[in-house]
DNA sequence: TTCCTTTAGTCCATAATCTGTACATAATCC
DNA sequence: GGATTATGTACAGATTATGGACTAAAGGAA
């Protein structure tokens, strides 16, 4: 809660940004549209868009509105020449960077693979550091401005400190600043969330719910990740879905993570299951259809059986949409979301995890909500993380487009 | 997410919203004190705080700051004079309506008792009326002027429409205004748990655990109650403790509402619970000490076994607090609170219920949060929900006192 | 007591920003 | 080609905050 005054130069500065939100909102307008928008005149928003465009973050686009009489207006859209944003990510099985510009584009993705289990924070962090600087460089030669900088982990974060990242084997790793920029850090499924919302075209309202070796889920609501007092909100993992079940890694019993986490799923193949993946993804691919990171072997395999019609791999996996529908219902009560979205592993297992998932949130959900909250797959594919990570840079440059004016 | 422009005059609103709600979170300041926190300039604050003695919002309290040397200023305080707003609520079993004023001051209280179960909405609804006006002329004979009214019931609301509130037997009714002022209305956890933050002397972060005949829970997140996409977050009384328990009224299994829902609890009792409440408490008592309700009396019954040591009620309890031990577990993991505040017969349980709990919460939470956050009783009384509705009131006048000006 | 220092609050000229009307511009329609 | 309509800019005017000067009121020192 801000308790500060306004005074001229912060109204200046919200409208900036009110204005540069309409555009990324809504796409390219006109200063008279944009006008009666922001219910500003027009004179103000020429003024403000004069700035915006000496701030490189929007441009004429020389499309004219083709409006029905009268003088066409020209219309003003969010560019992607000079600011962009780079995001970082530290996973189990690979590390990895891109860069965006503010027209979500991505510019530039990096991966590398590499076994972070039970691993040295400084050394990956110092790996980390030098392919952040090697793709900053590049995208710097290409002449975009590199913003800011967000990495995704897979653990708990309260500030700048990741507290707990159980499967990396970390705990309190004080994370210092892998950049000369502006830096943040948070929760892999946090970031996960903002990538959906930001390149899997999704409305401002849903739950999206990250399968990996843990589960997290990430709570957007209104276009903003809901934290939680600590920031340790979303941890649905760890709901509980069975009071006296089988013992999980996090000290309790019968969490959602011990039926559907990747462990127990992949622990269907039995011990035969292939370890690490293949090749990195280092093409430019602007169209962003290919995954950053390579397919996981193993969830591959996994689908494979199912597709067979492996009886066991098909138990595990009902198994699990079952868990995760009593572990939904709970989080539907308490979060109400608009939508849920299923990424990660289950996005490829979606197939066989719809039925038993919505079938279990109809039967729990439907006398109280008339409809439950409708279940689609993601479609950010396996890089959500990282391109969300960026895209909580750009998200926070659109919020207050005016810090780019003073320098 | 507002996507208007600022012009001059919402400037001002914001700057006039910004020095009240200083005073109102840090007590009473002098103006130059208030220009040190809002970073505005002595003469802005000024001017400011001169147009809100004028809305009748605050006053030069007389006290004088000591200072060390130097001329001493006047210090600013709310002001209880002028500005009021009327809390309703409808529940189970009675109606009730209270009169606060900006200071937090229960100017008024009145309750009706009624059986409401399974009621026609339309006479209840009238009841109401007749007890907001009776209340109001009283509040304005006294001098106050009631600027806003919030009606609490026990069921989801979506807009002015209460959707369900299945222990009345209504469902889908529209509310009309009950009164001649801006008016809404809310869920009885959602205002209990503003209640307790405007009320129990409350820090702006926890969550609210409502024990009613349903079970619901407010979380109050940086002083203000999150409420999800549709309105309908907090159903903890929904939340899955056993997949397939014994069903639940709502269509599923489980449901902590069948553990530790009121109905439950006071089944211990065998049927030879008594069963109306007795007398109402229409005087008008400051102080807010007594209870605006009267105690219920079978849970006062309840209490009187227990602590009798009868075993079959100790043992329902216990069972009780296990389940929502698990339930709270599965919403710490997913909301983050910082606190946990049991009110509504959960309050006077809470000797019984307390142990079973925390010791759930703690075997469950402790390794991935170090400490779980504190479970505490409320501080509030069986009035919260009316309570909160007056001030969720104020708390709209507050942050936006420049309505008041227009007028 | 008297003066000096210190802090509070007000006055007034100035600055920043938005508004509103007027106007130049550029298209369509007849 | 002229009328109509809408866009975008120019300029004067309005609103609000700023900053330094000024008055006010206390304590402390001489």
């Amino acid at each position: 809660m801000s308790s500060r005054g306004v005074r001229h130069d912060s109204m200046r500065a919200r409208n900036l940004a009110v204005v540069l939100a309409t555009i990324h909102r809504s796409g390219p307008h006109t200063r008279a549209e944009l006008a009666e928008r922001t219910g500003l005149t027009k004179t103000t928003v020429s003024s403000l868009v004069a700035d915006l465009i000496e701030a490189g973050v929007v441009s004429e686009s020389g499309a004219v509105q083709k409006g029905e009489r009268g003088r066409p207006g020209v219309a003003v859209s969010l560019s992607g020449r000079r600011v962009a944003a780079l995001g970082l990510e530290i996973n189990i099985d690979y590390l990895a960077a891109c860069v965006v510009d503010l027209t979500r584009t991505v510019r530039l993705r990096r991966t590398r693979p590499a076994d972070n289990r039970n691993s040295d924070p400084a050394a990956i962090l110092d790996g980390l550091r030098v392919l952040a600087k090697e793709i900053t460089a590049e995208a710097e030669a290409g002449g975009l401005r590199v913003i800011g900088a967000a990495l995704a982990v897979p653990g708990t974060v309260e500030g700048e400190v990741l507290r707990s990242a159980p499967h990396l084997g970390w705990r309190d790793v004080r994370v210092p600043d892998l950049v000369d920029l502006p830096f943040e850090i948070d929760n892999e499924a946090n970031l996960a969330a903002l990538g959906e919302l930001w390149f899997g075209s999704r409305e401002s309202d849903f739950l999206y719910v990250s399968g990996e070796i843990g589960i997290g889920a990430g709570l957007v609501v209104d276009g903003a990740v809901f934290r939680g007092t600590y920031g340790l909100a979303g941890e649905l993992g760890h709901v509980v879905v069975v009071p006296d079940g089988p013992a999980c890694r996090c000290g309790g019993r019968g969490c959602l993570e011990v039926y559907a986490g990747q462990d127990t799923l992949l622990g269907a193949l039995g011990s035969a299951g292939s370890a690490g993946s293949g090749g990195s993804a280092d093409a430019a691919d602007p169209a962003g259809a290919a995954g950053l990171v390579g397919s996981t072997g193993s969830v591959g395999e996994l689908v494979a059986r199912l597709e067979a019609g492996d009886p066991e791999a098909v138990r595990t996996c009902e198994r699990a949409g079952h868990a995760l529908g009593v572990a939904l219902t709970s989080a539907v009560h308490l979060l109400d979301p608009g939508l849920i979205v299923l990424g990660g592993i289950y996005a490829p297992l979606y197939r066989w995890l719809e039925g038993p998932v919505s079938e279990g949130l109809g039967a729990r959900l439907a006398q109280m909500r008339g409809t439950p909250p409708a279940l689609v797959v993601s479609g950010t594919g396996p890089d959500a993380a990282v391109l969300g990570a960026a895209g909580s840079v750009i998200q926070r440059i659109i919020a207050d487009p005016a810090q780019l004016l003073g320098l």
